[in-house]
DNA sequence: CTGAAAGCGCTAACAA
DNA sequence: TTGTTAGCGCTTTCAG
């Protein structure tokens, strides 16, 4: 079958390629009749204009990306889920770049987004990311973007993010509640906004608390494969054993605590608290059930989708460089921090 | 900042623009020093080209579409990673779609990557789709495309896919090795492929022991939100105290099985065994432990994308429009199943 | 080895 | 109301 394009159409039906351009889009210069004949023939033959050839002429894409560490995250599928929801309706095509947490990747796939393939980017950093300058190249070629959930700190731009630091903070305090004499927070990278903010909200709980600064070490830090988290939490916890209570910056280091206390028979929460930040469906089924800070994780995909559809469609009102949308977490209290 | 085109390193350079494009590919017919000169300028500027133009000029996009029901699901979230992969060491763009279980949208969508927008199409139907002409139109098209996961019966195409009709049969032998007088099989939609072949298994697996068809009822459907799921599985356990196992068809269906034995005081295994048909990573640390039927969903996407690859790079060596390939999914008992 | 020119399929002035 | 024309940025013959 020869390719359908507007031409075919236009040939078969008599008329010029304009006209029937023009009626496709039901433009009020065309006569009813015409558009009828036209859209009948289109829908008979099932045309579906080629977008490329549109995207070139009309330098838009209606197509936008999302750069993220990683799919198969809890938090990250669910947020792709509300952008998605928005893109839906707004018959944009969503590509979805992943940088596996490597920020070599993460540049290129941003450089990419320079060429004109999308009309806007969706970006949560990866945790090597502490240089701004690929992003700074979005800003100096005019491509709209909005930072969500992992952020660049001391960078303006619209971001929707979540209060880490309250968080973390409110984290410490229910550990200290429930009793806890030495409570540690898992970090996962130093240079991860998320982690930051999670990590200095739990350190001022602590202070303000009485904890000195140089009283041992508040903040661990936690990376690699499983098998390397999961080492580094049984070593953490052989070595010390004063620890009663651990705040997870994230949730695949809650899941190596929990395998970490059934390999070595340390009961939670008895022996040790945990609370994690984390939007595992599994938290009030898990063994013992999983106290969580529960981020919105499908309203800040679709917050920051629309904040992005109202920068293309430069309705910009409000949105300013500096707009910073935050939707509050949950502190869901379950048994993993039972007193 | 104008544009940056080629016609701007031509410019710059003294060049045509032809030259300039043979040069930034490389080509054979072109001067080193020419070629030096120009990607230098290109490096330099920041250069890169438009993908739209290339793709109208070369009627192909190097982009290839994903349709599936959902991405937050671990089984989804997994393949996507998978696809990801091989699509990234080929230089592809992958566009994800959602069709939420809707056939509607499913059919809609498909018919969008009849368009020229991408170069293949990997899909997962919706647990509504029971008629193929939408994908039939593919073919016509000769658009490249594998289903993955679930697919659809009776239709000649390239399919990855895992054993469905074993692991059905294996997870009633293993209830029934651990001493259940009454399992049944919860299904999610009569008409999704994986399960219909995972209830036949089942089925299979109970007359092989002398079960009787019209004993009772082994497949029971179950479908609708969390909440109606909740509600129905909660009926059917009350409704039926006989029933002391229960195969879960997809993971949604696990998760409210354990909900709902929390609200009722059902102890799992001890009245109830339960295995699930499930990629959840933190089936290890449920309470209890959860038995899955764990699908390779990574290397089903993996699998599938690569299937796609060498179809769209026309090496059909091995590909026909009959290839299914079947990667095997394990068994692992945990302590739901318990005798 | 380099360049001129045609054209991918569509849109949008501008004419008729 | 319809048609003519000139591109969007790139690739690819074909000439030079």
């Amino acid at each position: 079958m020869s390719k359908l394009t507007i031409k075919t159409l236009a040939k078969q039906l008599g008329l010029s390629i304009a006209t029937v351009s023009k009626a496709l889009k039901d433009s009020h210069e065309i006569s009813a009749e015409t558009k009828k004949k036209v859209m009948a023939l289109a829908n008979e033959l099932n045309y579906v204009p080629n977008p490329y050839a549109s995207s070139l002429r009309k330098q838009k894409s209606k197509t936008i990306a999302v750069i993220l560490p990683e799919v198969a995250d809890n938090f990250f599928s669910l947020a792709i889920n509300g952008i998605q929801a928005v893109a839906a309706t707004k018959h944009y095509h969503v590509l979805i770049y992943l940088s596996h947490e490597s920020f070599e990747i993460e540049k290129n796939t941003v450089n990419h987004c320079l060429s004109g393939r999308v009309d806007g980017v969706l970006i949560s950093v990866s945790s090597e990311t502490s240089d701004a300058a690929h992003i700074e190249k979005l800003k100096n070629e005019n491509i709209p973007f909005v930072f969500f959930d992992r952020e660049f700190e001391n960078f303006a731009a619209p971001k929707v993010i979540t209060n880490d630091y309250e968080c973390g903070y409110a984290a410490a305090k229910l550990l200290l509640k429930k009793g806890c004499k030495h409570p540690v927070f898992l970090s996962t990278s130093k240079d991860l906004s998320i982690c930051s903010k999670r990590s200095a909200g739990f350190t001022a709980a602590l202070t303000e608390e009485g904890f000195l600064k140089n009283q041992y070490e508040f903040v661990i830090d936690c990376t690699g494969t499983h098998e390397q988290i999961f080492d580094q939490i049984q070593d953490l916890l052989k070595n010390n054993p004063q620890i009663d209570g651990i705040v997870a910056s994230v949730e695949r280091l809650a899941m190596q605590i929990y395998m970490v206390s059934v390999a070595n028979n340390i009961s939670i929460p008895k022996d040790l608290k945990v609370v994690a930040f984390s939007t595992l469906e599994t938290a009030p089924i898990l063994n013992p059930s999983l106290t969580t800070i529960t981020q919105p994780a499908f309203e800040i995909g679709k917050t920051a989708a629309e904040v992005l559809f109202t920068m293309i469609e430069k309705k910009k009102h409000n949105i300013t460089a500096d707009t910073v949308m935050v939707l509050p977490s949950a502190l869901i209290e379950r048994n993993s921090t039972l007193a």
